[in-house]
DNA sequence: TATCTAATTAGATATATATCTAATTTTATA
DNA sequence: TATAAAATTAGATATATATCTAATTAGATA
């Protein structure tokens, strides 16, 4: 089982609306507006809701004239809603639980001197990213930094500042315009897999 | 089933950190530095984590010295995990589902005239909460109110400001301090059973 | 094609919350 | 009683999100 699948299912579910949303569609097919009718808010609330229901395949939808009907999609539910229950009596794993930091301590202890400095740029994809989130979580968001910093910043890891400044830019840690840069929200990094 | 509950346990696995700790003490207790040390986060937020899982019943402390462990209360996620599934299952009915709002519309239609105004107070503790909250909800967030202020909006409802002033103060919809009004936050309202 | 209705998108606002550092509290023990 | 270790609280920051109104899009039909 992943994480992220289950974690998903249960951020959907803990809030009221969407248990109303789920609950009334228990008992049949619905159309947005009556909804929003039994429910007391307004239609793009839950043209809201609908999404992230459907995101994680909860509902599905079927057209008839004008009007969109939203179906419930049983199965998901059945199959989600014991899944935690199935991983706390051990019958299934969950993967990325420590593992995930683990393997991130033990890369950047590999890399990484007492000194804070680099034994070297990691030539794996997955290991150079972390490593370079890591350097990356040392400046600081919103501020706008010129070359010349962003070059010693990195001096103070690696004597191949360029090379690293290059990636930084390639795997959006950071951004830079006219020759001033800045860090890019966590969301935008490479994906490490 | 309550709606409340059932949210608010979806709400506490609905977040990666938390799952991740129920993973870890599915395999047996363990103390807080432990947790933290094994997730990669400093002892505060595991406090936070374990007060939301506590919130809910899902963990139980034991003191050894001066170490606390936290148990994991299976049978509630054995419990709450299938919950969901039985609901829609139709075993189990859901409260406080379109009832809620079907029934606030129900009581403001039968005490609120069409030009705005109230037919009558409610003598029911119930329904009068439910009109009081209507009537606070035309009052600015935040914007302080002489009395004078507050009488005036009031006898938009109806001639007896002073009584239903006093009802806003004692049920907690407002805050008064040197004849200052001020709307005080939703949750500090007076709950409407 | 013009018009109606349902749905969605855009954008604003208010609230909640996950995480951190620093400070404080609690308990144990030398 | 003084010190050390673990936990918690306080306070700050950043991000997410539930809801609304207004504007737009999509589809149906006269």
């Amino acid at each position: 089982m992943q994480l992220n699948r289950l974690v998903a299912f249960h951020k959907t579910m803990g809030d009221p609306t969407r248990i109303r949303i789920v609950y009334l569609l228990s008992k049949g097919p619905l159309h947005g507006q009556a909804i929003a009718g039994k429910l007391g808010l307004t239609p793009p609330t839950i043209t809201h809701h609908l999404h992230k229901l459907r995101d994680i395949n909860l509902v599905y939808t079927r057209r008839e004239k004008n009007t969109v009907y939203y179906y419930l999609n049983e199965k998901i539910i059945l199959h989600q809603a014991v899944t935690l229950e199935k991983i706390i009596s051990q019958k299934e794993e969950l993967e990325e639980m420590e593992q995930d930091y683990a393997y991130r301590k033990k890369v950047l202890d590999a890399f990484i001197q007492t000194d804070g400095k680099l034994k070297s740029i990691p030539a794996q994809r997955k290991k150079k990213l972390i490593i370079f989130e890591h350097m990356v979580k040392g400046l600081k968001k919103g501020v706008k930094y010129e070359e010349k910093e962003i070059n010693e910043y990195i001096k103070n890891f690696h004597d191949d500042f360029a090379t690293i400044r290059r990636e930084f830019i390639t795997n959006q840690y950071m951004y830079r315009e006219n020759g001033i840069y800045e860090v890019n929200p966590p969301e935008m990094w490479a994906k490490i897999e």
